[in-house]
DNA sequence: GCGAGCATGTAAAAGGTTACATGATTAG
DNA sequence: CTAATCATGTAACCTTTTACATGCTCGC
């Protein structure tokens, strides 16, 4: 297995929260989960006639319009045994981040190069960009202390989310400012 | 494109420093790079093969004992431009991390899932674990204030692990709190 | 001598991205 | 009417993992 097939898992817990078409699906990995994982459509489709095949989802089909068919695909029972079992089984890999810049930074061995400054400064426009869009979805998505224990996990990972771009830009700064003492 | 084939940078940048066997690079990734990227050997050769048919590396036999052949390869003037110019490169994308346990806890829609504890427990031993192991690295591969500035980009990376490992911990402990409070 | 680690490769399969393809709906 | 978006699918290609395969060296 290249990497345990996540992606059926994911498709999975979408759908136990409500019926979606593959559609929907996808437009979900530019949000919510885009964070975490991404995903095309080109690999939900496939992947949602397997889970039908192994009777871990269903769909019906509905029109919108005059002849436009959706299917909107529902989890079975099977399918949120699959999930549940998923979820409780341990997490023992830490897969490495693969983040481009820092292979980059990895092979500038001159804390002088002219490149740096450069570098670290297009990285902080990229993360303070993310950071501050974080931020208004963490107030639009979750604007009451109540609606944050509504869906639990959500806000975790998207707090999670925001501190880690926090230390990011944090981290930039920093460095930025180590080097530009050294010239 | 499925990623714009990093791996072949990575060696460059890699030879780039000091010739090496593809034995060597492999390990390299267990430890060095392995923070940022993963790659195994059978990836490591075909690539070596490829690199060296464009003309970007060469090699030469060395005999170890009395008949083991090590190819060990060297970077060619084409490659080192190549490297750099990959370095010099924009890195405009933000790739998603791919994190199987902040996947699990979008799932987790209620703050009294008796699963929470146990989950959050498990990775903040994970977690304790490599931020115990990435600081006793930074010690030993960078004692001295002089021997940061020698390999700056392999001593900010380690720093920059060791942040956001550090961040990891502390947002595990948080939430474990967060969420003994509210049973 | 023997086992751990050195050393190099290929093959098969799975995961993931980009491109190709088509058609309907809806808001302006 | 027309452009953006909704909606679904396939094909080709690349990357990555796992498995198969072989042989040497060095310390004990």
């Amino acid at each position: 297995m290249a990497q345990k097939n996540k992606l059926q898992f994911i498709i999975l817990g979408l759908l136990n929260q409500q019926p979606l078409t593959g559609y929907d699906l996808t437009k979900a990995f530019d949000t919510e989960i885009g964070e975490f994982w991404q995903a095309q459509h080109s690999q939900i489709y496939p992947q949602l006639k397997r889970l039908e095949d192994q009777g871990y989802i269903t769909h019906e089909i509905t029109i919108s319009g005059a002849k436009l068919e959706k299917k909107l695909y529902h989890i079975t029972a099977t399918g949120t045994a699959l999930l549940s079992s998923w979820i409780s089984d341990g997490t023992p890999d830490l897969t490495a981040t693969k983040d481009e810049f820092i292979l980059k930074l990895y092979f500038i061995q001159n804390n002088r190069d002219p490149r740096l400054p450069g570098m670290l400064q297009e990285q902080l426009a990229l993360h303070t960009g993310k950071l501050a869009h974080l931020k208004q979805r963490l107030t639009t998505v979750f604007p009451t202390k109540a609606s944050q224990t509504e869906n639990y996990g959500h806000f975790l990972i998207l707090q999670h989310a925001l501190g880690r771009e926090t230390y990011y830009v944090d981290w930039l700064k920093q460095t930025l400012q180590q080097i530009s003492k050294k010239r």
